[in-house]
RNA sequence: GCACCCGUAGUUCAGCUGGAUAGAACGUCGGCUUGCGGAGCCGGAGGUCACAGGUUCGAAUCCUGUCGGGUGUACCA
């Protein structure tokens, strides 16, 4: 509607003024009316004459259209719409039908991304949350999404956990894993990093060790070996760590269509990174670099001295695969804000080759998870915030007000939580704000939609009679449920899911206004108010699965 | 040092492609109350939008500088 809008006005512009203005529209507050144009004070910079008077023209003009109750000039020169209570009713019906922008768009997402043999931490959920929303939002616009995720499998992290793994066997001794219990298996690996860790920072001897333990899983894994004793330990344990992710992402709802593991595709970016040396990448070192300093950025390594893929020529890999795989349109890799700057290396070094890629890739990022007050983490010093210690955090603050709390409510409190603020900065997980029934939370909305159905169960089929007239109430739900569409434009240009929590958030205190001063059941307007009801019901529920978040039946 | 991100009520955050009186939530103070799901509604107090300049009819928003915080800065990811 608010395309159609600024069609309008700038045609009514063109034909009183013979200019071609960039009228703006935008929502402004309830009490100015529908939508607002600032056409009128852009037009007076050009001609050099009086906004208010302009836009009394322009008013003028517009106000022959029958959709518009009213239209005033207000301020400095805005120019304040009003549409018709049965135009606002008839959109707010169809709201939650959201436009397919992105049909038959195939894109690429990848979020996530932990490493076999680590821990997943609060940031991975994090990030799991997030990626899982924009997915959705694509897909909502009717993009065919590709979710994947991407994880070092291979790689000096690696090394270290083999290290210890085969310390602890007392060497390449694959018999000694049957004695590790399936549920304990993750939080031994986990170990088995922290105290390679230890031993790489203060054993130069174990340091060393480590360095020809990588160059033998880099091997092993390339020749898919499996059944040498190495060979037995690493797959073995690797594919515990990949039981141990697909386990977490089942229970907090969210699923990938593919692993990329780092081995799959450092071959491709290594060959990839050595046809184009010298030329676009160059030797310095024994190393292969890019030299992004010419160029404002980072002198980075893509390939080690030893001849081994560095993060940066495996990230070259990556993409070329997706690529391959996918024929994308679109990709949009999700990650910490920390790999904002070495990403910057590795697509000004594609664009050299690859310039459409580069310019098909989105690269969002985000800050560090934190609870409140809490010191820093270190995720090699192993005492790091446990991405299910997030969740255990949020099923006891919850549990102590609900004791029947079920995992939808602590999902989608956690889930609203890290949703409801934009991307970039740190996010401070408050436990006991997230479950909170009151106040803007995931609980508070969850409440609200089951509150909103059974109000509907209730009521029973209303006809389809339509609106001349709203009061007050009636109105501006209707006005704010028509509102969605918009919403969820922004949220998709941007790719931020917290637009659609604030709006949520907003709507559903409209509705209770609403609901508090007009009796929907049994009343004189009730085939009105019933199918209000349901069009804030269907768009609640559309944006909180966009969201991730699931309802319960009861609660 | 250089590069990138950030600085808005006591707290956590919206608002930032310039627009009208800077909004929520939590906390705090007061009011509604046998309700169609009150997990609600209404109201009060609380702000030098880090600071200083600049551009503009108009700046939390754009530009420059300063201060403060975070991250990165060659063979980890």
């Amino acid at each position: 509607m608010d395309k159609e809008l600024q069609n309008r006005i700038s045609s009514a512009c063109k034909k009183l003024f013979g200019k071609d203005v960039s009228a703006q529209v935008f929502r402004p507050d309830e009490q100015f009316g529908d939508f607002s144009t600032n056409c009128a004070l852009k037009l007076a910079g050009e001609l050099g004459s009086n906004p208010r008077e302009i836009a009394g023209q322009i008013a003028e003009e517009l106000s022959a259209d029958e959709n518009f109750k009213d239209v005033s000039v207000a301020g400095p020169g805005f120019i304040n719409i009003t549409l018709q209570d049965s135009v606002l009713f008839t959109s707010s019906m169809t709201a939650h039908k959201l436009e397919k922008t992105l049909a038959s768009r195939s894109i690429v997402t990848e979020y996530s991304d932990p490493n076999p043999f680590k821990v997943l931490h609060a940031g991975h959920l994090y990030t799991s949350v997030v990626g899982d929303s924009i997915s959705n939002i694509l897909e909502s616009a009717g993009a065919k999404v590709h979710r994947v995720n991407y994880g070092g499998d291979v790689g000096l992290h690696v090394a270290k956990t083999m290290w210890a793994i085969l310390e602890k066997l007392g060497g390449e001794k694959p018999g000694g894993l049957d004695g590790i219990k399936k549920d304990g298996r993750a939080d031994w690996l986990a170990e088995c990093y922290v105290s390679g860790n230890d031993a790489y920072e203060d054993n130069p001897q174990a340091k060393e060790e480590m360095a020809v333990l990588n160059k033998k899983i880099y091997k092993l894994v390339e020749k898919k070996d499996k059944d040498s004793p190495l060979g037995k330990i690493y797959w073995t344990t690797r594919s515990w760590s990949y039981e141990y992710f697909d386990d977490f992402y089942a229970r907090i709802g969210i699923s990938f269509e593919k692993y990329y593991p780092e081995s799959t595709v450092a071959e491709l970016g290594l060959s990839t990174v050595k046809e184009n040396t010298p030329g676009i990448y160059s030797e310095s070192d024994g190393a292969i670099v890019y030299e992004g300093e010419k160029e404002g950025l980072h002198t980075r390594v893509f390939v080690t001295r030893e001849g081994l893929p560095t993060y940066e020529a495996k990230e070259v890999g990556l993409i070329l695969q997706k690529q391959k795989d996918y024929a994308f349109d679109k990709s949009v890799v999700i990650t910490a804000n920390e790999i904002s700057q070495y990403m910057q290396v590795v697509l000004k070094s594609i664009e050299k080759f690859a310039p459409e890629l580069v310019e098909k890739t989105a690269h969002l990022t985000h800050g560090l998870v934190k609870l409140p007050g809490a010191q820093k983490m270190s995720s090699r010093k192993g005492n790091v915030l446990k991405a299910v210690d997030i969740i255990d955090l949020a099923e006891e603050s919850s549990k102590k007000i609900n004791p029947s709390t079920t995992p939808d409510i602590v999902l989608g409190a956690i889930k609203y939580s890290f949703l409801k603020s934009g991307l970039g900065g740190d996010v401070i997980f408050d436990a006991k704000e997230s479950v909170s029934i009151e106040g803007n939370s995931g609980p508070y909305l969850q409440y609200a939609l089951v509150r909103a159905k059974s109000i509907l169960q209730k009521a029973g089929k209303a006809s389809e009679s339509s609106a001349d007239e709203l009061n007050g109430e009636e109105r501006s739900l209707a006005r704010k449920i028509s509102i969605y569409p918009e919403v969820f434009a922004t949220a998709l240009e941007e790719l931020s899911p917290h637009h659609i929590c604030t709006y949520l958030y907003e709507l559903a205190q409209v509705f209770n206004r609403f609901y508090e001063k007009n009796r929907v059941i049994g009343d004189a307007r009730s085939d009105i108010r019933i199918r209000l009801v349901g069009a804030y019901a269907q768009v609640l529920g559309s944006g909180l699965d966009i969201l991730g978040i699931t309802t319960p039946e009861k609660m």
